[in-house]
DNA sequence: ATTACTAATTCACGAGTAA
DNA sequence: TTTACTCGTGAATTAGTAA
């Protein structure tokens, strides 16, 4: 799974500089014998994931990557259990959503992998700070990739989607990959006006539980 | 490091509910024969680390724990690299701050682990949401424990505390383990009144680099 | 001192199979 | 069917050393 002298070497901030260790401290930091530490470092030598010089360790950019993928995994793991319900208040967005959403390289995407066609236009929701580690959670998780298009010579990013229902409304969340919204600022997509549909206007609290 | 039978069964969903998997599919999963994931599952069970009943399998609190505490220390090891700064404006507290920095219990400890006496009052600084990401990140960090105790029948829980510089002064951020704030505000404390020594008010704009 | 080879040993694995 | 036992094999580990 994941390798222990790798961790050890993560800890003593490896991947930031060299570390001096010997064999043997190594050994003993992960309970076994100065002869496999040894042999082992030989090996994520040949390995590619770490470079020695003169009793100093240095992890290499392949064995980060591949502590960060492990780290991603187990993340998404753990937290791919509990709902993620958000509340919070509709406010007005900047009226970019209608532009987005016109354009057919997203609505094409989104009727395939969502099952809807998208009313053009987002829904905004603000959520206060105590819902923002959800928000991030939930941003781990695995999703639906909305891929990004080039058109008419402008370059459209890729977005994550999550369905959920808005009040009970069939709808998703969208993250731009580059978005202009901070944190507390939950974009919404629908079949249909939701507006208009639940009879809701800015302030009013709206209820979002992601499935 | 990490099993991979109980990272198969995280993934699988195995820490909300019973899944039914058997001893042969496990062993597919990973690579190995029936008769290892038989064995494994027995001494896993045995650990306590996961329950089974008629070939479902279900893991355990412990099984979880463990797996969140390797999932943080990666993490923490993986960004110990970066330098954390925040910047917001200075807001009044609800002044609790001096009435539990005057705890002999704290301020001893205060004193033993961050080699200052704190003064007397927090200073609260508000960070926009762009920095809450930071902020789980440095919390997520080994930081200085400040332990609970308790004092005249009350009780008073424990801290993390980080050192830091307030515009170039020496103090330290502190996480009480239940706080009242949100994740938008930061506790600092510091050896003396940084309001007056700094000459700042509510709304000027405050620097804190941990290191 | 530290590292890494070779040889001895131990322990993990899977085949076969019973329950 | 599935699970888990025994046991032979070999890979992983350590002891003993050389460099």
């Amino acid at each position: 799974m994941i390798n222990d002298i790798i961790f050890l070497l993560l800890k003593k901030g490896a991947h930031r500089e060299p570390v001096r260790m010997t064999t043997s401290e190594i050994a003993n930091a992960i309970n076994k014998s100065q002869q496999t530490a040894s042999r082992e470092l030989i090996m994520l030598e040949n390995e590619g994931l770490l470079e020695r010089r003169k009793s100093t360790v240095k992890l290499t950019e392949k064995a980060v990557k591949q502590a960060e993928n492990i780290c991603i995994a187990l993340r998404a793991a753990l937290n791919a259990a509990g709902e993620i319900k958000f509340s919070g208040a509709l406010v007005t967005g900047l009226k970019e959503g209608r532009y987005y959403l016109s354009q057919d390289g997203y609505v094409s995407q989104i009727k395939e992998k969502l099952g809807f066609s998208p009313f053009p236009g987002t829904l905004n929701i603000q959520i206060p700070a105590s819902q923002i580690e959800k928000r991030l959670e939930l941003r781990a998780r695995e999703g639906i990739r909305i891929g990004g298009f080039e058109s008419a010579g402008r370059e459209f990013g890729p977005m994550k989607a999550y369905k959920c229902r808005i009040n009970h409304t069939q709808a998703a969340i969208v993250f731009p990959e580059r978005s202009h919204h901070g944190l507390n600022v939950l974009e919404i997509i629908a079949p249909l006006n939701l507006r208009t549909h639940l009879k809701i206007k800015d302030g009013d609290t709206v209820h979002c539980e992601v499935f």
